[in-house]
RNA sequence: GCGGCCAUAGCUCAACUGGCAGAGCACAGGACUGUGACUCCUGGGGUUACCGGUUCAAGCCCGGUUGGUCGCCCCA
């Protein structure tokens, strides 16, 4: 025998946590679409020379090739010839944001721009397992694009569409923190980091500094890879403390930093953050915090990233932010864009930990029993009449002994049992029995629907 | 790619210093004569991950393999 198992970093769900799953996409799909953004879906798999456009190494390592069995033998073909292996030609995409670059380039006259799309699918990361961490795992992507520029009006939106669907979603608080890369970079030419790369690489440490604090970042940011003098490393340290006070962007504006990019980033800041109170965005929920700098280097203005308040230990379950170019590889036009992505899989298994899911109701109200092969066509007739009554109704296959039927109905969790033996045919009536409640009584066939549905919840 | 920890019944875990492999849950049957869940009783279930070593004796000690898990890198 074959142990049955499923690959580590895969969720798989029973039917009732899968049902939760379920309204937690449909939740996250209303609120996208309340907003006015348009679904859309784009294979799992990809040709390898799209996905490995944002080739920084470490897409590479994360990715998945995928190959038929024809093309593996003409690579192993080639191999034998002493060729050098290439990629494969497929791989599962990482991401719905390259997918979603891709898809804007190839139907560029087709769309409407600014172009408001929503995609939920699963994406796959080849990844050392850790906790919270899954190698198949959903996004719930919303972005906007712009064809030429994008106005930052959609900067503040992207956070107002997250904060409404957090709200509906109801698990408790949760904090999406905003901040602007051009602070961040601009500070860092200003203080003489001239090249992108140690560029990119001090905003990793920076990121972190929640995570392992100042004296280690501190460390980080002076050695070799960023090679910033103690002064300048004292300097930042001090400038992203600003982003916990309450008049920081006031506080940004007095700033002395002549950097022409830093400069522009604080106008954005404020605008977007003034934006996104006008909104209505509860105060507190979206947080400016001067610290986030989100590793991918894509991103070229506002930045977010969401934590659940009461677990900040799983990380980020949502963040995105702000490209200048979104499809510089698949196109010469210039398209601008912003958005934000719910890691679904991790959001609910950290809900799942912290047994915050709701119990979802069984979306099947009732099942009709079988007991007597002589009566198979009156439960027949009675789920058929339900079922055109509008209500989800399970009906016995086959006689079968009652505990047995019950046993199973409760198991499902289904709530109603419709009980209908020679001794209900004989007293002209059907039983109606409320599995959860444990309480059972005889109604008029032709009231039966309307007695399931005026049950009290509970 | 690098490091720590772990592996015993379907699941969660016990088993003293090396001395007969156990409990709860789950499952099956019954107590309950048209009625599930709750309660009580009974029962089936094991190559202690795999390979080797030490020992009178190994679930336990030693070496290896495989798998899992938690971190690092990176990220939802």
């Amino acid at each position: 025998m074959i142990q049955p198992r499923t690959v580590p970093g895969t969720l798989e769900l029973l039917p009732r946590e899968q049902l939760a799953f379920q309204k937690m996409i449909d939740t996250i799909r209303a609120g996208y679409e309340r907003f006015g953004f348009m679904p859309i879906e784009t294979p799992v798999f990809e040709l390898s020379e799209v996905l490995l456009t944002k080739s920084g190494g470490e897409t590479e390592k994360q990715l998945y090739f995928a190959q038929s069995t024809g093309a593996l033998e003409q690579v192993e073909a080639a191999r034998a010839r002493g060729e050098a292996a290439k990629n494969p030609e497929l791989a599962l995409r990482f991401d719905l944001t390259v997918p979603l670059a891709r898809y804007v380039a190839q139907y560029e006259n087709q769309l409407a721009f600014p172009f408001r799309r929503y995609q939920i699918q699963r994406v796959y990361r080849g990844e050392r397992n850790q906790k919270g961490r899954y190698r198949e795992f959903y996004q719930c992507d919303i972005d906007v694009v712009g064809k030429d520029t994008l106005p930052l009006m959609y900067d503040a939106e992207m956070p107002a569409v997250i904060s409404e669907v957090f709200r509906a979603l109801d698990f408790g608080p949760f904090t999406i923190r905003i901040n602007n890369r051009k602070l961040l970079n601009g500070l860092l030419r200003g203080g003489g980091i001239d090249s992108p790369e140690k560029r990119a690489a001090a905003l990793r440490e920076i990121d972190k500094l929640e995570k392992i604090g100042e004296a280690k970042v501190t460390e980080a940011l002076q050695g070799p890879e960023v090679g910033m003098s103690a002064a300048a490393v004292g300097r930042l340290l001090e400038f992203l403390k600003l982003g916990r006070a309450s008049d920081a962007v006031a506080q940004l504006e007095k700033l002395p930093e002549t950097d022409e990019l830093f400069r522009t980033g604080v106008t954005e800041l404020k605008s977007v953050l003034e934006a996104i109170a006008a909104l209505g965005v509860p105060s507190g929920t979206v947080e400016l915090d001067l610290s986030i700098a989100r590793g991918l280097d894509y991103y070229t203005g506002t930045i977010y990233e969401t934590v659940l308040n009461n677990f900040p230990g799983i990380g980020s379950v949502c963040s995105g932010g702000r490209y200048d170019d979104l499809a510089g590889h698949y196109t010469k036009s210039k398209l601008p864009g912003v958005g934000l992505s719910i890691g679904l899989t991790r959001l609910f298994f950290q809900l799942r930990e912290a047994q915050l899911l709701k119990p979802v109701d069984h979306p099947t109200a009732a099942y009709v029993t079988l007991t007597e092969p002589e009566l198979a066509a009156d439960a027949r007739a009675i789920a058929t009449e339900l079922r055109r009554s509008g209500l989800n109704v399970e009906l016995a296959a086959e006689p079968q002994k009652l505990p047995k039927q019950l046993k199973y109905a409760d198991r499902v969790g289904i709530r109603f049992a419709v009980i209908y033996t020679h001794h209900e045919r004989e007293r002209g009536c059907v039983a109606l029995k409320d599995l959860r409640a444990n309480t059972q009584r005889d109604v008029q066939r032709s009231e039966l629907a309307q007695a399931i549905r005026s049950a009290p919840t509970g």
